[in-house]
DNA sequence: GCCAACGTTGGC
DNA sequence: GCCAACGTTGGC
């Protein structure tokens, strides 16, 4: 079981989105290293923190899971979409997605601001390479965050 | 809306 | 294979 990171700004697709949706295909991922972790090291089962990014207040929201192996981004293909990569072929899939549900919103967010503010948090990914938008989390940090969205 | 950080592209 | 140019992300 792995612990994971994803983010997502609300104004595209929020975690309230992903409950009236009851699950949803993470599609459009265009970062190797990203894409490495959804098609090498991501399971079904793993945990996630869903994180909302790209406004006001950045913060952690909720706790959601993966549900599906990955398979090929086939909006890759397709050239009126926005995630159309013209360098991807249906032979060679440079890109991948899988299926998330919504497991339960924390009691409270936790924001970006408190995650810096805490020396146990400063290895985070999230502190450190903030733009990935796909990142791994170590089972203490979950517990550290869980820990902090309880009070 | 600015801009630093950083990933990607493509000419050489 | 280097690196300048460029595009994107996302915090502020």
């Amino acid at each position: 079981m792995n612990y994971w990171l994803f983010k997502s700004e609300p104004s595209d697709y929020s975690y309230d989105d992903l409950i009236e949706d009851n699950k949803t295909q993470w599609e459009g991922i265009r970062n190797y290293q990203a894409r490495n972790f959804i098609r090498d090291r991501i399971k079904i089962n793993d945990k996630i923190l869903f994180y909302h990014s790209n406004i006001s207040i950045p913060h952690i929201v909720a706790l959601a899971e993966v549900i599906s192996e990955p398979y090929p981004d086939h909006f890759a293909l397709d050239k009126t979409h926005k995630y159309y990569d013209p360098k991807s072929t249906s032979d060679n899939t440079r890109w991948f997605m899988l299926n998330i549900k919504p497991v339960k919103k924390l009691d409270n967010i936790v924001t970006l601001e408190s995650i810096k503010n805490n020396p146990k948090l400063k290895d985070m990914v999230l502190v450190n390479r903030s733009r990935l938008s796909i990142q791994p989390v170590t089972k203490s940090e979950w517990k550290i965050i869980i820990d902090m969205s309880l009070s």
